[in-house]
DNA sequence: AGGAAAATGTTAATTATTTCACAATGTTAA
DNA sequence: TTAACATTGTGAAATAATTAACATTTTCCT
């Protein structure tokens, strides 16, 4: 159960937020084929998700919505919950933090960091703004293992050697500057430009 | 040329970025190595990829940076530049708009739209904030071919058959809501509550 | 001049991911 | 009751992506 392929992380991310738009909804059941149109791939490939995951349905209804949330939760949700930071409260910072606030309950954003000494002491969407001064003595305090950062590129390599000093073991770099971290840290980094520049690309070739 | 894999073309468009960086500082060669560093990969896969493009780096000096950068928009750049709107000018809207803004000269950022009359008529980053009553006018008139979603996930679907049907033969689709649209339009959508959780489960595995 | 070192380019092997194909089985309707 | 149908679950095949292995070439050192 350990060694779910990455995509299939991905993907059980993903079926989980529309699972839970379809139990708002009301809906009991789902077929694997609803779950496919929902996330533009094939049935089967929900399907063979779902069955790595050990999961079943019933013949002809489909899947338990409410069951199939829940298990999801177990695989890819710690049981203790997990603390999360923003470093960086500008635009995109913010973006992410309305984003989040009161989605996950087992992923919190307890504290956002900036430089800017007019944002420091106020609260974004809840969430209180620390001196980025502040950094190592709040991620500790807080037990905060996971950081997005959302600074400007060039200070991203020198923020990122701070977290990981602090202890963090998972970073999510959302500045245009690629960070080096040692390999204990699990580290994800993701440009918008990169995506565009997909999309134009395949919009030329057909 | 045509087939060049998916991957390669995210990969591709890093590169650039990396390089271009490396280009301002003066360095005019790089080794497949430097560059896998940078990007956290092998350097096999880098000169894989360079492979696959067709160019071909100087034994022992590397590759010259400069012919690299334009090789590489050579391929992912589509040759008359291609024109980009923004729908939905709020945190996550500005952000992108502003990361843009003056980045990259065959992908241009020409509108962005809200239906906030508040925000219609400024400018943000340069770029005219239009009502989203007029958006297919404008997006014929200013011949917008990608469209990056920020709205509300509730408005998503019905922003985006109006996009597909003005005319848009890509989107970027950055609310939390899925959205369908015909084959001929190729989408991409992102969720960085999906990153974050990924995150959260590989580092719980070690 | 010759050998060691360091780099590229590429075929082949390996690993990861997706899709095919179909058995099994509950459901519906005649 | 039975046949047609729709759906799940999954082994096997196919496809996609990465990595290993190494021949080749240039540079540098002695
Ligand atoms: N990955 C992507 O797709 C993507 C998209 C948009 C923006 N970006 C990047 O995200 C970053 C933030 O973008 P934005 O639009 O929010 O910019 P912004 O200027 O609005 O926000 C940056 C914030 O960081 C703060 N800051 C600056 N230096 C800091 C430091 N040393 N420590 C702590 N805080 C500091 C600033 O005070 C500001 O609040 C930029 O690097 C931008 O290039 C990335
Ligand atoms: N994909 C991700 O990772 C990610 C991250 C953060 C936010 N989001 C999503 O992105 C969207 C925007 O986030 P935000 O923080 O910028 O929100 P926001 O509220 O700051 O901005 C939304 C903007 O859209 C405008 N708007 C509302 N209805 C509209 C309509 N029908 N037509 C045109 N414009 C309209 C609003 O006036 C506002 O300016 C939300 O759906 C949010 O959930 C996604």
């Amino acid at each position: 159960m350990k060694n779910l392929p990455h995509k299939t992380i991905e993907r059980l991310s993903q079926y989980r937020r529309a699972l839970l738009l379809c139990h708002a909804k009301g809906m009991t059941y789902i077929y694997s084929h609803e779950i496919a149109k929902i996330q533009h791939i094939t049935a089967v490939q929900v399907r063979r998700d779902i069955m790595l995951i050990g999961y079943t349905g019933t013949l002809r209804k489909g899947y338990n919505v409410k069951e199939l949330i829940d298990l999801i939760g177990q695989i890819i949700d710690s049981k203790e919950g997990i603390n999360v930071c923003i470093v960086g409260i500008g635009n995109l910072g913010r973006a992410i933090t309305n984003y989040f606030s009161g989605k996950r309950t087992k992923l919190s954003i307890v504290a956002v960091f900036d430089v800017d000494k007019g944002k420091v002491g106020k609260k974004y969407y809840g969430i209180e703004c620390f001196d980025i001064a502040d950094l190592t003595k709040v991620i500790k305090e807080k037990k905060i293992e996971i950081a997005i950062m959302t600074v400007p590129g060039e200070d991203a390599p020198m923020i990122s050697d701070i977290l990981v000093k602090a202890g963090i073991i998972g970073m999510l770099n959302y500045t245009p500057k690629p960070v080096n971290v040692p390999k204990e840290v699990y580290l994800e980094e993701y440009d918008m430009i990169t995506s565009l520049e997909k999309v134009a690309f395949f919009v030329k070739t057909h």
